[in-house]
DNA sequence: GCTGGCGTTCAGGTTTCTCTCAGGAAACTG
DNA sequence: CAGTTTCCTGAGAGAAACCTGAACGCCAGC
């Protein structure tokens, strides 16, 4: 199968620029428009397998567009981008089916996590639900992180750094690039917040790991270490 | 495959002529320019498959060529450089869609790994993450040295010490070459730090080894002995 | 309103690294 | 063989990178 196609509507630039280069390396075939009009005649022209639509657009807000889409007979999934103050049930209004949000602004790993979790059930990409490097496994649908037997208890920013780290084994991350991946595009603050998650995990994982799994590389990152197969 | 076009942008001349110099030498086809308006242009003439970017250039800053060029469609890799004491946050937003950035001042060595780095990420260049030199080898991915079966432990100017070494095999390198390599380029300390660190080295790696490997060729340098395969 | 978990910052302590220097060893020169 | 040059390496000062406990504010749930 042919890498799926994802649109983007966004009417900040910067917003587009991130997604659109993020989700390319990743794979995806990406086009983006900036407003509710241009959307119609681009999913008819192109017919995306998923659209990352931000609710509050300058000509049209979420609803109308998704009325319109779906009136025109477009089924494919979209994933909304809200702004953190949105009420609770103007999202559950517009996420039916396959659709799921996320709250701006967001972090790189959540973005690409959501877009898989719902092509994994849209289309029938099977199997990807389950990250494993060495004898840590993450469920990424029920949020279940083992160590060998042991379940793993951890917060919400503990687990995007450990799942972008398992997702990326045996390679050096720069602490600027688990800020760049794990955190959300704004965060405005220190690259040490690394360091104590980095702590945080190593204190959950170690005990009940059979050795040390994420090392040190002095002077260049981290780096999560998976025996060979 | 013809050789990876990469093009140049910054406002320094010296800094232009040592990276257009070294590249050139590495291989690569070299273009430069020295300020944002024209790196436009350039790229959408000459189409790179990487462009090396100052972040601070006298008419814009590297986001807004970023921005500009990214909204232009071009979506080949960007390698940054930044200033040491720009904060972290400003380089936050960098490392994206297989971007990179290194620090001014850069080691010439440091440069090159980092642009294959990421062209063998972006093109598939497979299998090149590993170097070898008769029993050592070096992964560059997990920054992991070993002498036959045994791991070598090393500081970060060990490893690119012995990186450049490993490069440049059965060849006498003068104290001043490996200093223009390995060390920052405005370094300008005595060139008796290279004995220390081949001590090191050596130190760390004739243990081990079955013969010494690095030899000195007095009132010339050292040479990493490979044996022929 | 209270509580507890979470994200974030900060500072003290610790480890590790870089670089310099100087005495001694080795190699070359005449 | 004595003098000279070059190289080797141990010791150590200072800096950098890293780790971690503590404190604070925020927010959700009770």
């Amino acid at each position: 199968m042919a890498n799926p196609k994802i649109l983007i509507v966004d009417d900040e630039p910067n917003i587009r620029d991130l997604l659109t280069t993020t989700l390319r390396f990743q794979g995806f075939a990406v086009q983006s428009v900036s407003n509710g009009a241009g959307t119609i005649s681009a999913v008819l022209a192109e017919e995306p397998d998923l659209i990352v639509l931000d609710v509050m657009l300058p000509d049209m807000n979420g609803f109308s567009v998704t009325k319109r889409l779906r009136s025109a007979g477009y089924t494919s999934p979209i994933l909304f981008l809200t702004a953190k103050d949105d009420t609770q049930d103007k999202i559950t209004g517009l996420t039916v089916g396959g659709d799921d949000y996320v709250t701006k602004p967001f972090s790189l790993d959540e973005i690409v996590a959501r877009i898989n979790a719902i092509l994994r059930r849209t289309m029938a990409k099977e199997e990807e639900a389950m990250i494993i490097a060495g004898e840590i496994t993450m469920d990424q649908d029920t949020h279940e992180v083992k160590v060998g037997e042991n379940t793993l208890d951890l917060s919400p920013t503990e687990f995007k750094l450990l799942r972008y780290m398992m997702l990326n084994p045996n390679r050096v991350l720069s602490k600027s690039q688990i800020l760049d991946h794990v955190w959300e595009y704004d965060f405005n603050g220190d690259a040490g917040i690394v360091e104590s998650y980095i702590s945080y995990l190593r204190r959950k994982i170690d005990p009940i790991a059979s050795e040390p799994l994420i090392q040190t590389k002095r002077g260049f990152g981290y780096m999560l270490r998976v025996p060979k197969p």
